[in-house]
DNA sequence: CGTGATCAACTGATGCATCAGTATGTCCAT
DNA sequence: ATGGACATACTGATGCATCAGTTGATCACG
């Protein structure tokens, strides 16, 4: 990703690709690169860059000479993006083990006392974004920005499953829970107990799909 | 990626980045659009496509208006790449112990014979490939070839420095060794030896840059 | 009615001219 | 000698017309 060539087009992935996995364009849904092009105000290169972008995240499914739809959710990629995910958290958080982690460990104990605060199935966006600062904040103290940020790109599918199963379960205290045994576990510097927690909490944490995939079965693979 | 569109993107992308990788085109080189139009019989956009391909694999650097060079090595994304890579081998390993693996594990040992015949310094470009195949079999194994593919084309800093190193120093009896290993963890059925002796051989695996960059500090980034 | 062929409208990919920015060389002032 | 200003050549990005392929509707035939 280029900065200087890129930074409207990146402007366009992110409302697209935050309007895919927010299920505001659905799967299967058609994107229309004239609509596309004066909603954002740019012309076909550029958008066609973002498209392409899209694409490789997985999000859109572009047929050449024909048109450009937004893709059904996978659920091969999904599990995909679930061993990346996994395997990467674990490594990281034995990175963090060996790292100058004090005031990680600090910033994540400040996470887990708001999501204690918002438990339930109320506030599942605050929920979400601080579930996501949890992973977030060792993946910074050891460096790993990047690698973060390719999971993220790789986690369309994941995102879209996990959106849909938010009004269908709450599993904010679960997910408090794992998080607690994480911190404890890396605040007592125990390599086994990090790997088993952290591998217990991403084994936990793949996401149902039957019931979904019965309600809107357009929207699979 | 998509084949109807990118075929003839995918070769310029593979030529291109197999050039970079092997010092061919050397960090730091000027890459002519103009010059690699004629070579490949392209026009501009298919070639632009392939040039930010190679952007996202941080094998090539574009600066906008000016010019595109053959990036420098960065270190840092090596590292990147390199625990990835760990994080990777480490729980696809976990899955081939899970899975119905006899005839990976056959196919495996049958890699161990052939690389015993070419220790030493003389074969490095045939033991190399039976090293990839040697993981690549573990990753289709479990049918994730897809991830396999992602570290590959997060490699070219490693492969680079790699290639730096070939004529330095021979460690073909080393990585042999820590085949056989991984291998006879994986027959054992032993979740905690696999673990150690992956994460073993790819801790060992870290290249040394000290003298490659006082030999060439122009390389690096 | 079902199937296959044809055609026109539509879409994304490409080619290429133009635009926007960069880099280098030259000249001038200090 | 050094730094700044300027002009020019060069590069990559963009815009848009054209090309190449797809899709759906219609028609003909069995």
């Amino acid at each position: 990703m280029n900065d200087k060539r890129d930074g409207k087009v990146e402007q366009v992935v992110d409302t697209l690709r935050a309007e895919i996995t927010g299920l505001v364009l659905v799967p299967g849904q058609v994107l229309s690169r004239p609509a596309l092009q004066e909603r954002f105000g740019l012309s076909s290169t550029p958008l066609r860059d973002a498209l392409i972008r899209l694409e490789g995240e997985g999000l859109v499914e572009i047929r050449p000479q024909s048109r450009t739809t937004v893709s059904l959710i996978d659920l091969e990629a999904a599990h995909r993006a679930h061993i990346l995910r996994r395997a990467l958290d674990m490594e990281v958080a034995q990175l963090v083990l060996s790292a100058d982690a004090g005031p990680t460990l600090d910033a994540m104990a400040a996470v887990l006392e708001r999501q204690a605060q918002l438990l339930g199935p109320d506030d599942r966006d605050a929920f979400d974004a601080l579930d996501t600062e949890f992973h977030l904040l060792q993946y910074l103290c050891v460096g790993m920005e990047e690698l973060w940020r390719m999971t993220q790109a790789r986690s369309g599918h994941i995102n879209r499953i996990r959106r849909m199963n938010l009004a269908a379960r709450d599993n904010t205290s679960r997910i408090l829970e794992d998080h607690r045994a994480i911190h404890a576990a890396l605040v007592a510097g125990d390599p086994a107990g990090v790997a088993q927690a952290v591998r217990h909490h991403l084994t936990r944490s793949a996401n149902t799909v039957g019931p979904l995939r019965e309600v809107n079965p357009s929207f699979f693979r």
